[in-house]
RNA sequence: UCCCCGAUAGCUCAAUCGGCAGAGCGGCUGGCUGUUAACCAGUAGGUUGUAGGUUCGAGUCCUACUCGGGGAGCCA
């Protein structure tokens, strides 16, 4: 019976069919262990001397590392066995036979994995990590179905930019040029006045030359806009959804969490609500640990955060925190000031806990067409390029907020990660794009 | 874009003051009946990133370049 290792605790006692690959092996003279992996799990294979044929107990010991495999063995339970089951062998049939492997067992550096990445795939932390990504998009996608949110898909290729053009790839378009998107919400604000409720979720691409730890120039993100909602109502809308994500990674993905070794009475921790402070109180927090001797360094009201602060303010935090209502000369255009104070925009941005930053930023997006216009002659922004954007404003107009989450850095943050570039399949960074 | 660091065997790294280029892993050969990145013995494996300079002598010092890593700013 064909099976998957994944589901092998199904078969207990029973003899099954495993297609895969030989992950690793290790012998001691007249018994082999085979460690075999098919994609979905790791399982060891026992081979002993006298108990299988002497033709494929030789085999066995020929096998090279990655060679690809179909075996059938009878399940057993095994506390000795790393997950618990191993198979005792009964055949095993080499589809191909591999040359010698260029990773090892031992530690490799990171340039040297990277370009690899096309094998460091099947290695047992890319998988796990890879695998919790997947679980984290399909949340997405449910969390937002559930609610009855529509996924419009924004183009790739944008005439004009949404937040200036330094940062935006351009590519040759027929006659003209054309940059890829680097954010969908300009579109999503279109959206949500066709249908309410709306997400956009698909790759985004940043020219930054950006070289730290958190930054990718191709990444993943998820943009929902929703018609009549006010800050306070996205802010809702965004804890919910970490929660959802989290909660469904600690109920489905134990395995690939423990294997990462994460501390899961962290994420245990993670449900509604977070906190939530304004800007003006995120610069006093900041302002009062330097008084008490602290050595993050202090900030000007109105100046934006720098790594130091953020990491500071989201230490104090078991949970993520929203800082809010930060100075309209930070922010974007499109963002609409505060009625109370318009020295400050309707805007928030979440810190995710232990220091990892911000992962989501988002704003009730300004609805005047006088105002927009301003602020967009104000930041020199193309004015044609944002013709139709302007019309969202003549027909209609109404409050409405959204918000933009980076997939890669919520994967960093759920997995513990010290960096972003192991949590997408073929990371692109400023000087690497390949494999 | 700016600052800092690195490049030696297939991989991870040593090499004292400028004085014979070395180990572990991986490969190959042999041994081992419960291994967990198995272990033990033997063995092959090098244009020290590239170009130039200083020196009796350069992996080591100097200059430039290339590639990579870490961080800053900016951002998700």
């Amino acid at each position: 019976m064909k099976a998957y290792i994944e589901k092998i605790s199904d078969y207990k006692d029973k003899e099954v069919e495993i297609s895969g690959w030989l992950y690793n092996k290790r012998s001691s003279g007249k018994i082999h262990f085979l460690e075999i992996r098919d994609g979905t799990g790791f399982i060891q294979v026992v081979v002993v001397k006298g108990q299988v044929d002497e033709g494929i107990f030789e085999l066995c010991d020929k096998i090279s590392q990655e060679s690809s495999v179909v075996i059938i063995g009878k399940v057993r339970e095994e506390p000795r066995a790393p997950g618990g089951y191993e198979l005792d062998l009964k055949s095993i049939q080499v589809i191909g036979q591999a040359e010698v492997y260029p990773l090892q067992k031992k530690e490799h550096g990171i340039d040297f994995l990277l370009s690899n990445r096309h094998l460091w795939l099947r290695s047992k932390t890319p998988w796990a990590i890879i695998r919790i990504r997947d679980e984290v998009i399909r949340s997405i996608i449910d969390f937002f179905h559930s609610k009855d949110f529509i996924k419009l898909d924004a183009p790739i290729f944008t005439p004009s930019a949404c937040e200036g053009t330094t940062t935006l790839f351009e590519v040759p378009y027929f006659d003209q040029k054309v940059y890829l998107s680097q954010s969908g919400q300009l579109y999503g604000e279109a959206g949500c006045m066709a249908f309410n409720k709306i997400y956009t979720f698909g790759p985004t691409f940043r020219a930054e030359a950006s070289k730290t730890r958190r930054h990718l120039t191709e990444f993943w993100q998820i943009e929902p806009e929703v018609a009549y909602a006010k800050l306070d109502d996205i802010m809702e809308l965004a804890e919910q959804f970490v929660t959802y994500i989290v909660q469904r990674v600690l109920a489905n993905r134990q395995k690939e969490l423990k294997m990462l070794e994460r501390d899961v009475t962290i994420l245990e921790k993670i449900k509604v609500p977070f906190y939530r402070i304004s800007y003006s109180e995120a610069i006093e927090m900041v302002k009062k640990q330097s008084v008490s001797g602290g050595e993050v360094p202090i900030l000007q009201w109105g100046d934006d955060f720098g790594a130091p602060q953020e990491t500071y303010i989201a230490s104090q935090f078991d949970k993520p925190v929203f800082v809010h209502r930060y100075p309209t000369k930070c922010k974007a255009f499109y963002m609409k000031p505060d009625p109370e104070n318009t020295e400050v925009v309707l805007c928030t941005d979440l810190l995710a806990s232990e220091g990892y930053g911000e992962i989501i930023g988002g704003s009730q997006r300004e609805e005047n067409i006088q105002a927009l216009e301003k602020k967009i002659e104000k930041e020199g922004l193309p004015k044609e390029a944002h013709e139709w954007y302007l019309d969202l404003r003549r027909y209609g107009s109404v409050p409405h907020s959204g918000f933009g989450l980076g997939l890669e850095r919520l994967v960093t943050w759920i997995c513990g990660l010290h960096h972003i570039r192991e949590t997408i399949p073929f990371p692109r960074t400023i000087d690497r794009v390949s494999p």
